[in-house]
DNA sequence: TACCAGGAGACGC
DNA sequence: GCGTCTCATGGT
């Protein structure tokens, strides 16, 4: 088991896996085991530190993932600058990191995603990988990795119904289907944002938000800003914003925010739900 | 363009 | 308990 440790400053394990861009990660000990494609981690905060354990041949993995390599300072004093709420939202959020998530994984992830609860995600994501994926051992206890294109394929309609996908089913099933017949996700990457977000889009059960999402958590485009139910909140009560259709609303921050949209994005979500949600209900 | 079905667990009251 | 909400999309 390898360990790998970090300041603290910009990497707060908690905040990272709660600001809604992952859903594979449970309590562990003093963190979270967090599980990515088919590998698994422990991940946790101590004495200043943030602290990766994983198995040796994992490292450089979990290294990318985590996005070890960005000035995430430079991101939090571009936030600083903005002032009212996502000043408040940065200083909150300070230690969200944006994952760098298997792109095949996210697409599935956010596709399950729409109009759903988190907590619920999470439970049908886990079904799915106990049901289909690989059995793999970390710290002496099984975990699934996330099933093969193949696997999901081969399963009918009805298993997906059974895990609670709901309406959703369909979506994945197709977007399995296609992927197996042999549609490339990961060779999309070389596209230009537009022309890959016209390309997502064309996905059956893909619409603007989990396409913003994939943009930004598998693919890596920072200029991308997932407009939810929560950001629609942020948009009216701390922008006074007035439009109400999503898709311009996501234009008015991405206008604003530019290159620094996705991560902003992320720190407002963790204010507005896990925050400000909380306090303004207990007085 | 505006509405509505799909769907079920979480959450507030 | 019971109604409402949830990181929406596709179809009409």
């Amino acid at each position: 088991m390898e360990k790998l440790s970090f300041n603290q400053d910009f990497f707060n394990v908690k905040d990272t896996l709660s600001c809604g861009q992952v859903f594979r990660f449970y309590p562990y000990k003093s963190g979270y085991k967090i599980i990515s494609a088919d590998r698994c981690a422990y991940v946790y905060n101590d004495g200043g530190y943030a602290v990766i354990e994983c198995e040796k041949q994992d490292e450089e993995y979990f290294s990318e993932y985590f996005d070890l390599t960005r000035d995430y300072a430079k991101i939090y004093s571009a936030a600083k600058d903005f002032g009212g709420v996502l000043s408040c939202s940065a200083e909150a959020g300070k230690g969200i990191r944006i994952l760098r998530q298997n792109k095949t994984e996210t697409l599935f992830s956010f596709m399950i995603s729409q109009n759903n609860n988190i907590p619920r995600i999470k439970n049908t994501i886990e079904k799915l990988c106990a049901a289909l994926g690989e059995a793999k051992e970390f710290c002496g206890e099984t975990f699934y990795g996330f099933p093969s294109v193949s696997a999901m394929a081969n399963a009918d309609l009805e298993f997906y119904k059974s895990i609670g996908l709901g309406y959703r089913a369909e979506y994945v099933l197709s977007l399995a289907k296609k992927i197996d017949a042999g549609y490339n996700v990961e060779a999309l990457s070389d596209l230009e944002t537009p022309l890959l977000k016209r390309e997502l889009l064309s996905i059956y059960g893909v619409g603007e938000k989990v396409c913003d999402c994939v943009l930004f958590f598998g693919f890596g485009k920072t200029d991308s800003f997932p407009v939810d139910t929560w950001l629609e909140k942020v948009y009216k009560e701390d922008f006074c914003g007035e439009i109400k259709d999503r898709k311009k609303i996501s234009s008015y921050f991405t206008g604003l925010f530019k290159e620094n949209s996705g991560f902003f994005q992320q720190y407002l979500f963790h204010y507005k739900r896990n925050i400000q949600n909380k306090s303004t209900k207990n007085g």
